[in-house]
DNA sequence: AGGGATGTTCGACATTCATCGAATGTGAGT
DNA sequence: ACTCACATTCGATGAATGTCGAACATCCCT
């Protein structure tokens, strides 16, 4: 029975109706984990290690769990990596218009950050 | 000569251009200091020992200013009071559509918080 | 002048958080 | 089987944060 969809941890993901809203707040007001989401804004799905950001790899991990736990972010295994996304719409369907204010009120992405 | 506006420090608030959007997320990313945008959210103009919020006032204090050094809120002296308002239009022009979506998202007022 | 009301500042304290290095686990390819 | 690449977890550490009580400053009113 050859079950590779079920590499480690089960990956949880908040329900939708469980997505806070200071979470989310709180997610996104981290210089790193805005840059992530900003290009996973332009980009829909993109495995962890190929953002350009400058932090150690278990920083970068531990910004994903963040994301990921407050719902910003989807997570799903593929081979032995991890791609990530956005969930556009299910934010959309949370909070009408959120993510997109914060996205437009962003601007182009700081790289590097 | 009678110099009533000037009570104590100049409180300084940032200009408009200056306001960063993460400090923003930040500052509303806090219980207590969404409860008190949710009430300026409504009623416009308010003296700081009138918020609902079950925090001692030097907790209160703290979180004023964390307010208005983000740009959130603005505040002004009359006589020994401190009057506290929301920089809406000056938000809505740096950040369009921000706070509308954030206090859409945030739905009702929970007291207490 | 004295007292009460309002709000701030100053430590202090416990919690949370961002960060890193080292160790671990998983899958792919040789 | 062995190794390498990818990503996580763990432990530690220093900084930031939310909270409070006590002390202080300012203003109004009697």
């Amino acid at each position: 029975m050859p079950r590779s969809s079920q590499r480690r941890a089960p990956l949880h993901h908040p329900a939708v109706e469980e997505i806070d809203l200071l979470d989310v707040l709180h997610a996104l007001s981290d210089p790193t984990r805005m840059t992530i989401v900003q290009i996973l804004w332009a980009e829909s799905e993109r495995a962890c290690g190929t953002f350009p950001v400058d932090v150690a790899p278990s920083t970068l991990s531990h910004h994903f769990r963040v994301l990921r736990e407050a719902g910003v972010v989807q997570q799903r295994e593929e081979a032995n990596r991890r791609l990530t996304a956005l969930r556009r719409e299910e934010l959309q369907a949370r909070f009408p218009g959120l993510l997109d204010a914060v996205l437009a009120a962003a601007g182009p992405i700081a790289t590097g950050a």
